[in-house]
DNA sequence: GGAAAAATTAAACAAATGTTTAAATTTTGG
DNA sequence: CCAAAATTTAAACATTTGTTTAATTTTTCC
């Protein structure tokens, strides 16, 4: 039995939906207050602006976009497993969020939002001593010798464009939406193997 | 020595500078008119509505984003030169035209374009053989068993998100838009690696 | 050189935008 | 129960939006 939402609780609902569907540009408060079910005003009395409201909005999202990061990488696992959860985490979140890869990356692209990225987004990562594991696991010759910045950049592309390119895929290939969910679930295993394989060296000098 | 733009071409040039950077919601037709350096009833002159400019710079710029896979596919290559030669050439391409993958993307996702993609944009991919060429790589055990979808994802995950990550890679390390471009140029031996070892199969039964 | 056509401009248009005002309604707390 | 506070509404606001009109300037071509 879940208790009454706010009515507060019900703008930013709206406005998460709308805002992540359409983007800032994209949409009006008229657009948000109708999908509320009331007036414009409202919108105001409660968060004072659009520019307000969306900074909140943005500030969630970012939130959970970094969550499953924060959460397997706080873990005591080995490095190994750490990718493999990260990996594992991540499509299943996406696959529930599957708009949240494109607002984000488009909004920050469109300096939607001005300030740099706050550090309590990115202390709580960093706290995870993370950077610290990936290093050594590199010196013992664990790791293939690559850059923390370029394993980011890997793991970010291959987890966070399969949810972006939904429509140019569909299109591309003539597909359903349902197809394409079917695809996206077979890629997390793919994408484990490849980044797996390419990063860990598999017989380590005896 | 070049000749002098016409018109239209400036008002094609400041619109697709402007689209690209701003978005179709992100710009009103007078910022566009103020790249140009004339009056609003010009763009309205030439291409009757914001929305028939748009649709106009967004289909060559989709041609673009499609043509180094046209050109590689339809050489002749082995596949496995092929896809080397498409990374390479794709990141050659992006990093002279960054802004392509996310505007593509963002457009598609906002249904910017209501039409599907036009076939003449997927046919002449379609007759260059590719399809062909990599079922028979596969039958014959040179590449590993994996449906085309999801190769096509792999390859654009890889070679399209990293040019959309800007923003996103720049704040998460604290670089400089100079370190991003130095670690793209780096991405783009990483990938091609990574792909090719995951693909071909390394030693095909004697 | 001058009329017809094409290109460019300034101005106006209605509609939509984000925001504010002030009034009306509902909730709170004594 | 009732006044004060909080919430919600309708209406108005000034700007900005995409588009059109009509006038002006430039080019074309006989």
């Amino acid at each position: 039995m879940k208790r009454d939402q706010t009515t507060e609780e019900k703008i930013k609902a709206a406005a998460k939906k709308v805002f992540m569907t359409k983007g800032f540009d994209g949409c009006s408060v008229r657009d948000i207050a109708k999908e509320v079910g009331s007036n414009v005003a409202l919108l105001n009395y409660y968060f004072r602006s659009k520019e307000k409201l969306f900074e909140l909005i943005f500030e969630g999202a970012m939130s959970d976009f970094l969550q499953s990061m924060i959460a397997v990488f706080s873990s005591d696992l080995t490095l190994k497993e750490k990718v493999e959860q990260l990996i594992d985490k991540e499509f299943t979140f996406f696959l529930e969020h599957p708009e949240l890869p494109m607002f984000i990356l488009q909004s920050l692209h469109q300096n939607k939002t001005d300030a740099p990225m706050p550090s309590h987004f990115l202390e709580p990562i960093a706290n995870t001593g993370i950077f610290e594991q990936f290093e050594k696991a590199k010196a013992q010759g664990e790791v293939r010798d690559i850059s923390i910045r370029n394993v980011t950049l890997l793991l970010m592309s291959n987890v966070h464009y399969p949810f972006m390119s939904k429509k140019l895929t569909m299109q591309f290939h003539g597909i359903s939406a349902e197809d394409f969910d079917e695809d996206l679930r077979k890629h997390k295993e793919i994408v484990k193997e490849l980044i797996i394989n390419y990063l860990f060296i598999s017989n380590p000098k005896a």
